[in-house]
DNA sequence: CCGCTTTACTAAAGCGGTTTAGGTGATCCT
DNA sequence: AGGATCACCTAAACCGCTTTAGTAAAGCGG
């Protein structure tokens, strides 16, 4: 009742195992009339060569891995990773490869990296300096990171943060906003660091804000979901002292912001604009549709396997440069209203 | 500079490679001192056991694959996979299990299948009768179905689509409608079928629809994007002939539809109504907020996790009774309007 | 001081494939 | 006829780990 194996094939057949392997492997190294029977006998037993033995021979699994910088839960409640994964799908489908998800296991990245049976690893929002780098590093398996720093000497692929947050601050600001609100991204992994990706963000808005002549900010960490979006937004100055402008660094935050600030009784944007980054599919549809910095997701997914799989072939490649991101303006900015007057002054 | 082994660790450490293998699996049977020194040793030479080799030896990988239906791309871009895919993680991650991907490669699932390493399977659609099942019955690997017909001998997660579909046709019929239009999943493979899915929604809104009078409807086949949602509302009979309510047996063609018809001058829910299915997280914040039947995605692929961890283990598990589903009433049906006096009668 | 259990460790046999280095005949060439 | 060539196939080594069976030394009761 146990697995059926290549000596089961070959005893089967009447050939020695090697005549086997070279029914799949090599075929030309065989007689037509062996070549048939063995195919057909491997089929009859329903034969399926076992992949981990197959693997430890060839040093090869057919498999890429990429590195989670959280648990799955987290990281799939943001649409980003899934529009990521159809840019890496096309690619490996196209050269036979397939994806093993490797989020921290037991708190551990790096218990999961040893774990994983792959032939190169693509690596999400890690920093060049995190620990699990060395470890990937003695393991020797080809990667490529995705929104990390370019420093280490890894192909690395990201894009224009930088620029996409000035243009999204300064949208705001052209608007005539004055007093905004930064959504940071929470920090992955357990250090307090800013990821590289959340670093290079602000870095965008900062820059316009003081190129503005630095008016007031207020900043708070909000993590990518919709539910802490609304936490951020109930976390805000309330009355006169709320900004009149939200820059969030994720579109599911920014959503989130919307909907309670909504609940609460204000109009989105008249009330309140609000930015999103990312882009991600549904920021069209939201109501009111999302002012969002676009980022070219799938694109970035497609060229980071396509690096991976390059390198996995021994070439060397080198890092691209960053995509560009652009600001997509929809309906949820708008100039700023001045305060009523009756209220205020 | 290749790969540092078991052997290498066992000889600069000068032991028996048993003894570096103890170690790790069962540090029990060795004296402190020892234990001790192979560890230090193992740290400092990089070592790290091969997967492969592990895996071949230990008849585990400590890997569950997730069999899709259809290429990563197209999978992908429906939320919904998203969103199972939390529920999976977190089982997986309690069990430190990792998770792979298992698309058609080359356009065959069975090839898939026989390459991947892995200790159980997740099915997402598939249907009993398929022919990979077969694949799967003599690899003998644990397996448990999701959205399929719970025939077979394996465990089947289902959610109840008749009773979600009977509630949105009813809902639409409700509120006055009489004629609908049905927008039914493509099969998934090549195979002509309608995937159980499918065809459990087909029958609840046809029940529904039957049971009020078999008014006219409307079927066309639309994918799960919301460009086959456009596509969908186009493909409508325009003018008086058009159905004033749409069942979509996806959220993302239903947004296709709400965001067609607008652009083509309509209003929903006033002109047309639009029903979803899944009710994926962006459905409540659309414009209008869809009304939709909602289905517990995370929930099931936590279920479906559990069950096959179960099986992994080595006990017997039965299929549970189908999740229940319930209609979410939001913005994007209304009750059918008169047509207007003067341009019909 | 002897047999008996424990403790601490090892040799070697798998796990299920791939691949290298031949070994047959049969065919070809001169 | 005899050596070279070729087409076809096989024995055995190897990939890197786990695990069974077993050994040597130490502990121990009598």
């Amino acid at each position: 009742m146990s697995r059926v194996t290549i000596a089961d094939v070959a005893s089967a057949a009447g050939v020695s195992k090697t005549a086997v392997s070279f029914a799949f492997n090599n075929p030309e190294k065989l007689g037509t009339t062996t070549l048939e029977r063995v195919l057909r006998v491997a089929h009859d037993l329903g034969y399926a060569p076992h992949p981990a033995a197959r693997a430890l021979s060839t040093r090869r699994s057919g498999t890429i891995g990429v590195l989670m910088p959280q648990r799955l839960s987290i990281v799939f409640a943001n649409p980003f990773l899934g529009e990521l994964m159809q840019g890496l799908g096309e690619l490996c489908e196209e050269h036979d490869l397939t994806v093993l998800l490797v989020p921290p296991l037991d708190g551990s990245l790096e218990g999961a990296i040893r774990q994983a049976s792959v032939d190169g690893f693509i690596s999400l929002g890690l920093n060049p300096d995190d620990p699990e780098m060395e470890t990937l590093n003695r393991i020797g398996i080809p990667t490529v990171l995705i929104d990390s720093d370019a420093a280490g000497s890894y192909p690395t692929v990201n894009v224009d943060d930088t620029a996409g947050a000035h243009a999204a601050a300064q949208h705001l600001l052209d608007l005539g906003h004055r007093y905004l609100a930064v959504l940071v991204l929470p920090p992955a992994r357990d250090h307090v660091q800013h990821t590289p990706t959340a670093a290079r963000r602000m870095a965008g808005y900062l820059s316009a804000i003081e190129g503005a002549g630095a008016p007031a900010t207020f900043q708070l960490t909000a993590g990518i979901s919709v539910s802490a979006g609304v936490r951020a937004f109930e976390a805000l100055p309330k009355g006169e002292h709320r900004p009149t402008g939200v820059l969030a660094m994720s579109d599911m935050a920014a959503i989130g912001v919307m909907s309670a600030a909504q609940a609460a009784g204000l109009r989105v944007p008249d009330d309140i604009s609000v930015v999103g980054f990312d882009d991600i599919p549904m920021s069209a549809w939201t109501n009111p549709a999302l002012t969002t910095v676009h980022q070219p997701i799938v694109e970035k997914g497609r060229i980071a396997a396509r690096l991976l799989i390059q390198r996995m072939q021994g070439k060397s490649v080198d890092s691209p440069v960053p995509l560009s991101t652009s600001l997509v303006i929809r309906q949820s900015t708008t100039s700023r209203k001045e305060v009523v007057v009756g209220r205020n002054v």
